[in-house]
DNA sequence: AATATCTATTGACAAAATGTACATATGTAT
DNA sequence: ATACATATGTACATTTTGTCAATAGATATT
């Protein structure tokens, strides 16, 4: 089984997913072929995450207990299987912040580090 | 072997690293074990970065020609293989700066949305 | 001189994350 | 009928990371 964890939080994509879905379901329930959509609004586009990688990673995410699902039986369509988040999932979620914040200062500095050294090499050539 | 590749840059922790380390050696050339110790100062703790992870990252570097090495044979202590970037690996650094940038506003967004979301969860309890 | 410690690199094996692509099923439009 | 959109699931391969022991020269300790 796989395991879910928080130590690099936000080096990894599959964690940044993981933000995203339960930022997403922290707004409302939702089922998996309707967030796949959703995310792209949080600026992730579909070509990066196939439906296949999200249906995984929502039953995973299950299974560690951050969210929770039930089966939703409409008259039209197919059944969905909605998630909604738990109070695991929340926590989690206020975890995930924290770290993110110190990687957001890593990833800014090193922009910006880059950036310089870049416009040197071309001034100084 | 292994492809590293530029697609989703920036959410994968090894691009990270990848970047760092062009970083570094854009500013002067340097091998393994130093740099190892240099990530410290672009606030990337070693804990997160073990030794066999940045030899072997750096030896794929050298297969994909983002950097090339040479024996430095020293008169005290055990020989280094210092590694200078290559033409190749700063044009990486530039097509990474551009995605990298990208995807700090998916953060920078990701994590404001989520501080928001959550602060409302508990004011509205 | 033997032993420990620091510098330095490598490699093997395991575990985790991601990619890919097909299978399934219901309902709607042509 | 046929095609298409909605919706989920799963198997298998590949890629990426983690872990940790092996090697080796140089320096410090007892």
């Amino acid at each position: 089984m796989k395991k879910i964890r928080c130590a690099r939080v936000g080096f990894k994509s599959g964690n940044i997913l993981i933000a995203s879905l339960l930022n997403l379901l922290l707004e409302e329930p939702s089922y998996g072929y309707s967030l796949v959509e959703k995310l792209q609004s949080l600026g992730i586009d579909q070509s990066s995450v196939p439906y296949g990688v999200i249906y995984r990673l929502l039953r995973d995410m299950e299974s560690e207990n951050l969210i929770e699902s039930e089966w939703e039986i409409e008259d039209s369509g197919p059944s969905r299987r909605v998630y909604s988040i738990t109070k695991e999932g929340k926590e989690y979620l206020e975890r995930w912040l924290n770290n993110a914040k110190g990687n957001l200062k890593i990833l800014e500095n090193l922009i910006s580090n880059i950036e310089k050294a870049l416009q040197k090499e071309k001034g100084g050539k």
